[in-house]
DNA sequence: CATGAATGAGTTTTCATTCAT
DNA sequence: AATGAATGAAAACTCATTCAT
């Protein structure tokens, strides 16, 4: 599994093997086909997985976050980590969009869940501010979907720049560029 | 050309055949190499291609707006529109990205080549901008590829959406959140 | 193998196609795959072995041979029996010739060595035979060659001739007419 | 034509391409059918005007010579000239035999009177040289089948050598082994 | 349970030949 | 007569999948 990753996550869908999965996980190809049953199968598997797990640590940091800006700043840091540890995994991310230009409406509703669940966790956030008023009254669904595709921007430019460039300073311009459009207007207490 | 276009877009360039190709342009399989070396050769010039007829009308359009906020509205509106009729296409840009994850130093400069110049059109509006004093002292590059990536997450969005949602009402969102995060501190003696 | 050395043979390497190939050995065409990385690979083997085979039934008879004459006429006698076996071979024998006329400098000192090897055999005897004295002085490897090219001759000639004609009455010929020119120096007293 | 015999000669008859033989000709591949059908139609067209100018140039230096020995000398001298200056010639020659192998009957015939025709140039030589008694009692046509099998040898060796040999010294070891074997017996005026 | 040899459909690419201009 | 754009058949090679051991 480990190895579908790798191997899906380095050579895309179409040029990952089965029996370079198979060699990478030191298994005969066959016994692959045991487990299942057929390079779909365990593509989707393996980016279902990875899906979790980036889903699962990014709530764990957003929801240890003690403000809204904290969350926003969480979740940003949170998926640029994750998604430089596992290069891989991004070109399956990405890659995932891409088909689902053609793929059926099964499909898609499949793909769209998965996103959505990863918004969902700061949307709930935004939600509560807004009822908290420490955020202005604003969808906090299409404020979620903002940070999603800012981050998903951050990301892959660090992965695609030639030289590494500084995640922080990145993380912090989307936090201010949001929380600037996010925060509650201060009219009372300045003027 | 046209057909390639469509073909790596509705299938995306592993499952796009030459013989698809060919066959959506009416033409034999061989007479494709006549004007093509490979299939990456028509890959890619389909893919330069679209990207200098994006390139071209967003130019216009953010150019010919009168301000800043409309500027990031021409922006964005135009991109929406220029997808939706070119799903096949958007196909391909996206594709494109993940496929960078593992490619060449010099492929990635080519490719972040061809995307830097889609946002400098923003850059400029920006930068002047900001010298005229009618945005807040911010970076004006950060801010291009702010509104970049919010816009490829729409457009995404939109293309992916089961129903045609309305693009009128995200234009508005992206514009109106960026345009909080960037407008000029208000002077108090606006109020 | 034995398949490809026939279908090599009658149809010489370009015609030669994978699947008359696979056909003849009642595999599929992947197979050969798994054993072989490429047509060129393939044709090398069967090549390679047809001369060791060949190397090994000429050592063997001419090295058994009593006299230099003998030793003459086995060379000449195995040989044209072993390509009158396996006509297919000999187009190979001869192509690779051909082949060689454009062919790296590499791939021709492979070829040469191959050659040479064949011809080695002969003239170790013939060197033998100067030193006893039971042979003019004359260099061994320009009378080998002389034998080996003679050989070669009559061969294309016995497998392109309409009618079989008679093997042994041409090997007699060569064999009269170099040991002619190779035989000692008639002493006086012996006449 | 001599565009097609260098195109031929220097990649073989399949690698070859029309394209190829009209580049170097300087006309349109469409033009070429005007005057030769088909690909091997021109393939014949060269080798056949090659032979013909070799077997034109053998005859006159061959009949030149004043003695056996120098007719013997000027066979393979004026061969072994022809193909250094036409190395291109010398593979569709090697090829040609290889092709044989598999070739029709009417086709076999066609090339084996080509070249017995090269042949019969010395062939009568020794007849009459024979008849004269300037050379032993042997059949004439073996004899020159040897020679022509030995400078065959010759010539590949040449053309194939890393290092561009001596040919002077390698016509004369020809003939004079040819020679120790055709001259006629000189007992009776030696003893 | 695991293997890995065998399969064969499917893909890109080449090139002799034709034919409308 | 000459052209050269278009053709499409053919060929090498790949790889997901199966199944006998």
């Amino acid at each position: 599994m480990r190895s579908a990753r790798h191997v899906f996550g380095s050579k895309g869908f179409e040029h990952a093997t089965m029996d370079a999965i198979a060699r990478e996980a030191d298994v005969a190809k066959g016994t692959i086909y045991l487990y299942y049953s057929s390079k779909q199968a365990i593509y989707e598997a393996a980016f279902r997985s990875c899906m979790a797990e980036l889903e699962q640590v990014t709530r764990e940091n957003v929801t240890a976050a003690g403000s809204v800006q904290d969350a926003i700043a969480a979740f940003v840091e949170t998926r640029v980590t994750f998604f430089q540890e596992r290069r891989d995994f991004f070109r399956m991310y990405i890659d995932e969009i891409g088909s689902q230009v053609a793929a059926s409406r099964q499909r898609r509703s499949a793909c769209a869940a998965l996103l959505g669940r990863q918004m969902q966790v700061l949307e709930d956030v935004f939600r509560k501010a807004v009822q908290d008023g420490t955020m202005r009254e604003i969808d906090p669904a299409a404020a979620a979907r903002a940070v999603f595709d800012l981050t998903r921007g951050l990301v892959a430019r660090e992965l695609l720049a030639q030289e590494h460039a500084d995640p922080a300073h990145d993380v912090t311009l989307v936090t201010d560029l949001i929380w600037a459009g996010l925060k509650p207007a201060r009219r009372k207490h300045t003027q």
